[in-house]
DNA sequence: CTTGCCGGGGT
DNA sequence: ACCCCGGCAAG
C-alpha cells in the first residue's frame, strides 16, 4: 500500500513542475524516519549511526539511459540527483548559484537553460552541453531539510575517496563567496536562521554536533565546495554527527588571528601570560 | 618549524 | 578548584 502510494506520488507532476504553493509537510510522517526505509543496496545497514552510507556501493546504482553529461564527470561523485527517488513530501526547486543571481526555477532543464544562456553565454542546444551548468545550480527541497541541502553541498566526496572532485573551470572564489550562501537561503527562510534551526530536530541536534557544523559553515568550511545536489538528504540528515567526524570536520574551533599571550610577551615572560595561556588553554586575555 | 589549545591528567 | 603537559591542527 505504501509502495503504491509512493509510486503514484513519484510519478505525480506535482513533484517536478508545479509551483511552490502546494507545499504541505504531511503531518504524521516524520521525514527523518524515512531515512530508515531506504531501499537496500545503497546504504550499509549499520544501526550504530557511525557508518551511514558507503559511496562505493552508491556508485553501483544503475546507470541511466542517456544522461545529458558523462556520468563520470559529476554523477560519479555526486549521484544522480534528478533521477534518484525523491522524498515524497518535498517540492523540488532549482536555484542558480551564480554570484548575486539566485534565480529559482521549478525545473532542472529550465535552470540549465538559464545558466547556459545568461551566465555561460552559450547558445548551444542542450544536447551539446557538457553538463557544466550542473555546477552552477543547486537543487532545493522546499521542505524540512534545508540544512541538509546545505550540508550535502558541503560534501564534495567521501573521505574514503582520495581524488578531489572534478570542477571544470570552476571559479571557486567567485562561486563560493559569502553572498552566495545567504541568497541560497532566501526562499527557504521559514525561520530566522534555517541553517541552524532547521536541523534542530530531536534526532539531528541531539549531541550538538550538527549545530557546531552549522557554525563551521560560516567559517573556513564554507569554502569546501559549492556543488549542489548530491548525496541524499535523508542520508545526510540521518547521520550529521558521524558525517562531520568522518569528513574530518573537527569540532575544534578555527584558530583566531589575534596574537595571544605567548606571542605578545614571549616565552621568557611566561609570568605575564594569562592563566589560561600558562595552562595551555584558550587565551582569555586576547579573545578572538 | 611555531603557535594555540583540547583532552586528559595530577595535586 | 588549580595546575601541568602530550599531542594535535593550523599556519
Amino acid at each position: 500500500m505504501a509502495a503504491a502510494a509512493l509510486t503514484s506520488l513519484s510519478t505525480s507532476p506535482l513533484l517536478l513542475g508545479a509551483p511552490v504553493t502546494a507545499f504541505s509537510p504531511e503531518p504524521g510522517l516524520e521525514p527523518w524516519k524515512e531515512a530508515l526505509v531506504q531501499p537496500p543496496g545503497s546504504y550499509s545497514s549499520s544501526n550504530s549511526g557511525e557508518w551511514c552510507w558507503d559511496l562505493a556501493s552508491d556508485q553501483s546504482s544503475p546507470s541511466t539511459p542517456s544522461p545529458p553529461l558523462p556520468p563520470e564527470a559529476a554523477h560519479f561523485l555526486f549521484g544522480e540527483p534528478t533521477l534518484r527517488k525523491r522524498k515524497s513530501s518535498a517540492q523540488v526547486m532549482f536555484q542558480c548559484l551564480w554570484k548575486s543571481c539566485g534565480k529559482v526555477l521549478s525545473t532542472a532543464s529550465g535552470m540549465q537553460r538559464h545558466i547556459r544562456l545568461v551566465h555561460l553565454g552559450r547558445q548551444a542546444e542542450p544536447e551539446q552541453s557538457d553538463g557544466e551548468e550542473d555546477f552552477y545550480y543547486t537543487e532545493l527541497d522546499i521542505g524540512v531539510d534545508t540544512l541538509t541541502d546545505r550540508l550535502s553541498s558541503l560534501t564534495p566526496v567521501s573521505p574514503t575517496a582520495s581524488m578531489p572532485p572534478v570542477f571544470p573551470r570552476l571559479e571557486l572564489p567567485e562561486l563560493l563567496e559569502p553572498p552566495a550562501l545567504p541568497s541560497l537561503l532566501q526562499p527557504l527562510t521559514l525561520s530566522p536562521h534555517p541553517m541552524l534551526t532547521s536541523v534542530d530536530t530531536p534526532q539531528a541536534c541531539h549531541s550538538h554536533h550538527a549545530c557546531q557544523v552549522g557554525e563551521a559553515i560560516g567559517g573556513s568550511w564554507g569554502q569546501i565546495s559549492g556543488r549542489s545536489g548530491a548525496l541524499q538528504r535523508n542520508e545526510v540528515r540521518a547521520c550529521v554527527p558521524a558525517l562531520a567526524t568522518r569528513m574530518g570536520m573537527s569540532l575544534r574551533k578555527p584558530r583566531g588571528d589575534a596574537k595571544k599571550c605567548r606571542k605578545v610577551y614571549g616565552m621568557d615572560h611566561r609570568d605575564l601570560w594569562c592563566t589560561a595561556c600558562r595552562w595551555k588553554k584558550a587565551c582569555q586575555r586576547f579573545l578572538d
